[in-house]
DNA sequence: ATCCTTATCGAGACTGTATCTCTTTAAGTT
DNA sequence: AACTTAAAGAGATACAGTCTCGATAAGGAT
């Protein structure tokens, strides 16, 4: 929730981005910079809670990283760039792409009683991935 | 976020409970917990900042007031228990009710690549509230 | 290769929302 | 009025995320 400008400032290829880009590539996938901390820490227990939240926060607000934002849960990183609706699993927080067939002109069916101009649509789906459900069916 | 449970112990009706409705009703609408206890500071300084939260999320839990989320800003109450969208103002934080088409088999045309059982679909609506977009035209 | 500028880092303080603990108070029944 | 216990109030705690600031290092210039 910083600037929404372009890169302004040229960035620098750091070791520790480097790292944290790999961490949430490997991680595979939707990461938040929580996971990607406690990930990292294992293996490089210097590296800074602070670096982690910025490289992150600094790419998205690039464009070269999405951010994903929910509900009930921290947000989370996606390499990819392509707009899509995400499903998180109210068990694990597993997060996992979504394909639906989009009302394309929702906007314009939206009315409200106090002449909001519409922006913005967000879409979010909850439910159980399938590895909870085999617990839950466990049980 | 706590239990989902309908209410197995008896309810009190205490002084701080209504006020904190009052205070709901009277700020007309979907406060945050933060905001009522701002408004209630200012008449009823010796309210408890966790009296505040509690009873709100206690009657969230018994289904007495509905409980809404939002990607970007706390959490709201709704006196009214009927289901609907909500749309928020990125600039003052306003909501206010929507209606729109909902497609009524979202569910059914949803696919995800890991076997996810979908259970919720929420859909947030954010934009500018006319009074902001007046401001924002005078500019 | 060395120097220089400055973006980035690491450590830890700080925010703000929300929850929890523990003692005290008071709602509602007997 | 007495009693039981839900709920209140104060303050500690949790936790994601941000900010500050001195130290470090990326990468272009010399």
């Amino acid at each position: 929730m910083t600037s929404e400008q372009p890169k302004t400032v040229k960035r620098r290829n750091t070791v520790q981005k480097k790292l944290v880009i790999d961490a949430l590539k490997r991680l595979n996938c939707h990461a938040s910079a929580g996971m990607i901390l406690k990930e990292l820490q294992e293996t490089h227990p210097e590296i800074g809670r602070a670096t982690v939240f910025r490289v992150l926060s600094a790419m998205a607000d690039d464009g070269e990283l999405q951010r994903l934002k929910f509900t009930d849960d921290d947000d989370r990183f996606d390499v990819s760039l392509h707009p899509h609706s995400h499903i998180i699993c109210r068990c694990c927080g597993k997060v996992d792409d979504v394909c639906f067939d989009q009302n394309p002109d929702l906007k314009n069916h939206v009315s409200d009683s106090a002449g909001f101009k519409v922006e913005e649509i967000t879409i979010e789906f909850k439910g159980l991935c399938s590895s909870c459900r085999e617990k839950a069916d466990a049980n």
